[in-house]
Order: structure tokens, then sequence, then C-alpha cells
RNA sequence: GGCCCCGUCGUCUAGCGGUCUAGGACACCGGCCUUUCACGCCGGCAACACGGGUUCGAGUCCCGUCGGGGUCACCA
């Protein structure tokens, strides 16, 4: 049987990164039918463990990544908090020391330290020389006797190596005598990582370890313990790490002043400051922005894009899919097509597939999908009014591919609760309407026509613009652009007349004599009546 | 510094000795479409880190150099 787990500590948030781990640890154990469970590594930390995790948890089944054992589904080798299972560690260190495989160690850290600067100054590698071992009874009794505490260490064997077979990587070799004597339980009693990781592995019967490379070379300590304890062996497979944008270094979340200059990155993360605004989000720039799975979730961002992108940050099936639905990926996955060297998170390819499962998203679920980030943003009421459906759907028609992630919506609030006063693009204004000397009379011409237009929808629209245009013996570009800016204030935006039918008659009307007022006696405005020049730059 | 890992376009990658004058995708740059924007379509730019071997033949195998990264805690 197929087990994997991927082991979050409870740090407050979702990063990419470990995203990336459980996405390859759960879609191995899918694969081959086995379970992917949850461990919550909270061996250090203990304070506010539940309020911490609570995101993490959020995050993985926001991504539907799905978890058979662990925190809230429990399973058959509950508790699978680390911090509910510290007997266990300590049997296991009992047995270690019994079996010769470790040992209670009474040295202080002065004198341990004493001992590797004695190393380093004689450019000898450090190796502990075991002067406060305790190895019998007598000798323990002795030691307390002076006052001091034990620690357990390992014991670790001084010589031959160790042949690891990396389902990733390969053949690994490791000189025993290069690793150091680790203490696996503190001087408190309390256990170690390593030590709890190998007996939580073991009792929750995982079959294949799947983590980022950064614990490859921790594995010779943990194969040790494994082996001492009598445990048969995982297979290991260690994944390379995710890399900054741009370079090879890896990915962390406390770099972010760094990846802003990326460009990609900046854009991505200015797009989702954007929408976070709209809706009036505090935003923290610790827990909201790229590097955080939570930023896309806010945003608007569609978890299969997410998932699909992970998917191939690392991985590959070939030189060209690209698209992977979620059994599609379950199906195709391996581990012999991981890649070795390190992949850079790239938002920008990203934002691509967010793109492309947009568009294939079909209208109603998009309607759905973006319903909440109006009422969120108090543009639409919840419960909705019942006749958004409609309304909803036609404005997501008219928008086509301009919504890239659901928060885009926002963008075009105004379709459903038309403002009073629109706020207007000045330059385009002046270069569509109060400019051309033919724009303001065609304008309130067509006015007339689209009084009189019946059904005020896109095709009729459309048909008696151009009998409008022959008519008047004019190009369109002399009058489409005016009405645009005269109903919009922008100079750009949808189809102009779906624009005009989302409006509606009288909304439309309304606005393009509100604009032709503004400009007939344009109200005293705050604004200085001309650019101001510097002098030197002055005609 | 020791040990370990890695090294194909800016980025993600295909390539498992000849089919590679190195393929795809994102980004970027042109053009087309078009009432704007977005979409779409067409085209372009752009890489085997370097040096030695092995071989009839190397991006692909071996060695070295260089470069990058990871790790060396009573953190996880």
């Amino acid at each position: 049987m197929i087990r994997t787990r991927f082991a979050p500590s409870p740090t407050g948030y979702l990063h990419i990164g470990g995203v990336r781990t459980a996405l390859f640890n759960w879609l191995f154990a899918r694969k081959h039918g086995g379970q992917f469970l949850l461990r919550i590594d909270d061996t250090d930390a203990q304070r506010n463990v539940e309020e911490a995790l609570a995101p993490i948890l959020h995050g993985f089944r926001w991504l539907g990544i799905d978890w058979d054992e662990g925190p809230e589904v429990g399973g058959p080798y509950a508790p699978y908090y680390q911090s509910q299972r510290m007997d266990n560690y300590r049997a296991a260190a009992a047995k270690l020391v019994a079996a010769g495989f470790a040992y209670y160690d009474y040295a202080t850290t002065e004198e341990i330290q004493a001992e590797r600067e004695a190393a380093e100054r004689e450019k000898r590698q450090f190796t502990y020389s075991r002067r406060w071992m305790a190895e019998t009874d007598a000798d323990r009794q002795r030691f307390e006797r002076e006052g001091r505490a034990a620690v357990v260490r390992l014991k670790m064997p001084r010589e031959g190596t160790l042949v690891l077979d990396d389902l990733v990587r390969g053949r690994v070799e490791f000189d025993w005598a290069r690793e150091q004597d680790h203490v696996v339980q503190r001087a408190d009693g309390t256990c170690l990582y390593h030590l709890a990781s190998v007996v939580d592995d073991f009792d929750f019967q995982i079959s294949h370890v799947i983590r980022a490379e950064e614990h490859l070379s921790n594995t010779p300590r943990q194969v040790f313990i494994a082996q001492g304890l009598g445990y048969p062996r995982p297979q290991y497979a260690h994944l390379p790490y995710v890399a900054e944008p741009g370079s090879r270094n890896k990915l962390s979340k406390r770099k972010l002043d760094k990846y802003l200059k990326n460009a990609d990155f900046a854009k991505v993360n200015e797009h989702g400051q954007r929408i976070a605004a709209a809706l009036g989000l505090a935003t923290s720039a610790e827990t909201f922005n790229p590097v955080i799975v939570d930023f896309y979730e806010q945003v608007g961002y569609l978890p299969d894009a997410i998932v699909n992108y992970l998917l191939l940050l690392g991985w590959s099936l070939d030189d060209k899919t690209e698209d992977f639905s979620r059994s599609e990926m379950i199906a195709a996955f391996s581990l012999d097509r991981v890649n070795k060297a390190p992949a850079s998170f790239d938002p920008a390819k990203l934002a691509a597939f967010q793109e492309r499962h947009m568009q294939r998203l079909p209208a109603k679920q998009k309607v759905a999908f973006v319903l909440p980030f109006l009422q969120r943003a108090g543009i639409v009421s919840s419960p909705p009014p019942c006749d958004i459906g409609p309304k909803l759907l036609a404005l997501v028609d008219a928008a086509g591919d301009r919504i890239k992630v659901a928060g885009d919506i926002l963008e075009y609030a105004d379709f459903l609760a038309p403002a009073d006063k629109l706020e207007y693009d000045e330059k385009a204004l002046e270069k569509r309407i109060a400019k051309p000397p033919e724009a303001m009379p065609l304008l309130k011409k067509f006015r007339e026509v689209l009084a009189a237009t019946e059904p005020f929808d896109a095709p009729t629209l459309d048909r008696a613009l151009h009998q409008f245009v022959e008519r008047e013996q004019i190009q369109i570009g002399q009058i489409i652009h005016a009405i645009r800016v005269a109903v919009t204030g922008k100079a750009v935006g949808f189809g102009l007349f779906e624009t005009l039918a989302l409006l509606g008659r009288e909304c439309s009307l309304n606005r393009i004599e509100q604009t032709l007022d503004r400009i007939e006696s344009p109200a005293p405005s705050p604004q200085p009546p001309a650019a101001i020049l510097p002098p030197s730059a002055a005609p």
C-alpha cells in the first residue's frame, strides 16, 4: 500500500513551494490508489497551533488537495499532531539507547561548543569526543551528582558508507563519518524533529517520503534512526525546491522586496492589490502576496489553474502537453519524470494558466464564481436580488476574456450599479468629443436615434448605428469612440453595442446628456484650467 | 570551509548517442483581425556553462574546471 504524507508546521500561511511538495505527494498517492495524509509538525512552537493551522488546512481544501488522514478528519493512527505524540518519541529514544544506537550525553552546550571551535581552529572536521557520554548507570549518577543534565544523542557510525536510492536523484552516497552525533531528545525530555519524523513515518506506515531537497542531507541520520529502531526504510524522493522568480535561490516568504523588482511578479502583485483594495481587504505583505496561496483565493484565481501550473513546476509529461485536468494529472504523474534542477516560480506563467482555465469556464459557472466578489465589495446584496442571474450573465458575456480572475468583475461594477456621476478619462474626453468639431452635434443626433431604437439590444443598436453612419455620411470611427466615452467615461471597454445594451436606454441617454453638458458648461473645476508647464518648456 | 545536489532560450521544459541547422509553452518584439481594450491568428528574437576525453558520431556517456544551490542546531 502506498502512503505519502505532507508535514506542515503551523506557521499561519500556506507557501506556494509547500503546496507544490504536497501536490506531488497527493498525486503520487492518488495515482497508486494509496493514501495521502497530513501530519502536523508542531514539536517546537506550541502556541496557537489551531489558529496557525487553520489557513493551511483551508488552503489545501480550497485547492482540492484532500487528505485521507490527519487533522479534522482523524484516522486509525490518530493523533496526527506531533505535540501529542511525544511519549512515542521518548519511548523510541529510550529504545535507541537500550540498543546501543544512542546514548545519554551530559556535556553542556559550552563544552560542545568548545570542542567545535577547537576543531575549527585546527581545521579538521568536528567529531564529538563523547567525553560526557554515559555508558553505564554509574556514569549517569556520577554526572548527575555534578549537576549535569542529559540529552540523548545518536551514536553515529564512524566508518562506512550509506547508499541511498532516491527516486528522483538516483544513487546518492554519504560517508557515515561525516555525520554528527545529533541530539534527538532535549535535556527537558522533549524530542526533536528527526526522531519524531522517523517514528511517525513508521507509525503511520508511510511508504514513500516525498519532500523537498533541503532534507536530502538530513536523510542519513533518519535512516540511522530507522535502522536502530528496526523499521523498514521508506522510499525517498527528494524534490528540487522552488526558486525565486528569475533566480536559483530558494523561494522564501521573507524576501518580497526583492521579488517585487521582478516585473512579472510586480505585475501580478499589483493586480492583486488593486482587487484587494476594491474588496476593502486589509492586506499585509506578510500574508497577502503572490508567494502565499491565500493571495490567489482572495483575488479570484481558479484552484485548477494553480494546481495545473504547480504540476509543471518541476515535472513534465512530454514536450507539449500543458493542460491537465485532475484526473489526467493523476493518471500521468510519475516521480521519474520529476526534474532534478530547481525551478523558479514564474507568476506570469501562472497567470497565463489562469487565463486559459477562465476561458474554459462555462458562463454559468463564471457567474457563480464572480458573484461572491461583488457581494464582498458591497455592490450586490446578499442574498442577491432575484434578477441578478440574467444581468450578470449578460455582463460576463460582454466582458468575455477580459475577466481573467474573478476579482476583475469589480472593474465593471458600474454596469450593475451605474454611478450618478461618471468619472472621466480627461484625455479621452478631449480627444474623442471636445476636440473634433463634429463630435458633439453627432452625439446629439445619435442620442435621438437611441431614444427611438427598439428593442434596445446589441444587434438592433448595431444596425441603428450603421444606418446612422450611412445617413450622416461619416466614418464610423468619428462617432463610435465619442459614444463610448460619453456613456462610460473611458476610452476602452466592451463592444460598444453590448455596453449600451448593458447600461440600458435610460442610463445611456442620461449619460450622453451629462457628458454634453459637461463640455458645454464646464463645472468650476478644482483643477487648474490648463497644464502648467515648467518655464523652460514653455514655447 | 566540509559534505551533498544541480547546470538546454529571460522563465517552465522536451531531449534518455545519429531523426537536433535543438522542439513546445510563458514572457518579450513585430504584423494581421478590429469601433477601443481583451481574445484570436501569423511571424520574430532567444539556449545545450567551459575544457578535455570515449565514439565513425555527444545536448545526450566519463573526467575536470567554473557557476549556482542545499546542508552542516538541544529549528522544522
